[in-house]
DNA sequence: CCTTGGATGTACT
DNA sequence: GTACATCCAAGGG
């Protein structure tokens, strides 16, 4: 499976992105994100996203406005917008809708397409089912960190850029509320492929019940 | 498979 | 101080 080395690809072009955020997500499954952090080509099929809404949407890093942190989202679609969070992870975003609308899908999970042996050489001890089943996870096979932040996924030579690809056929696309988010959880923004293995498990948000309130 | 708690830095109240 | 678009190890079934 996977894609030959060296044959010249051409990314998806700018436009796609500039579409209602829904829509840019749901096409999303399918696509085949292409890294060379490293000079090492990795490629990860999208099997898992979800779509943030920008200023209207309470779950959006974008709801209260720009901030150092969330610049990328307010700027021109097609571009990647990577945070750090919990102390330790990256998460990557696309950035859809012209500038100022900041909304965006974020990248939750996929499945490795070509360099596997790279990911293996990245996760060791971790199951190959597992390389990219998670927005954290996805980052960390590909190399991503805040260095890849605002990096414009549709240049012909860019060294993190999205591939076309067949795309998830209607009936396998599933959707539900998005994981992990303790605000708008009515909305179905999340969107995977039906009994893929790489999705990875749903929880709800909510911060997580309260250890003894006292300090040390 | 499930559940629980720790790790760890930054943004925000 | 608390939450956070998370992951991992350890323990139980």
């Amino acid at each position: 499976m996977g894609h030959r080395v060296g044959v010249v690809l051409t990314p998806v072009p700018r436009q796609f992105y500039d579409r209602a955020v829904l829509d840019v997500a749901r096409d999303l499954l399918g696509a085949v994100l292409e890294s060379s952090q490293g000079g090492e080509l990795v490629r990860i099929r999208l099997t898992e996203v979800e779509a943030y809404g920008g200023m209207a949407d309470p779950a959006s890093h974008a709801f209260r406005g720009p901030s150092p942190r969330n610049r990328t989202m307010f700027g021109p679609p097609g571009h990647a917008y990577v945070y750090f969070t919990y102390g330790m992870h990256f998460c990557m975003n696309l950035v859809t809708g012209a500038p100022g609308t900041a909304a965006a899908v974020l990248l939750r999970a996929g499945t490795v397409v070509d360099g596997v042996e790279v990911v293996a050489r990245r996760r060791p001890g971790i199951r190959p089912r597992d390389f990219a089943r998670g927005p954290a996870r996805l980052t960390r096979a590909l190399g991503v960190d805040l260095t890849a932040d605002g990096a414009d996924v549709c240049a012909a030579g860019g060294s993190l850029r999205v591939l076309p690809s067949v795309p998830v056929a209607e009936g396998a696309v599933r959707s539900g509320p998005r994981v992990g988010v303790t605000v708008a959880t009515d909305v179905p923004w999340r969107f995977w492929v039906a009994d893929d293995d790489s999705v990875s498990p749903y929880r709800a948000g909510g911060s997580r019940r309260r250890r003894g309130s006292t300090r040390v």
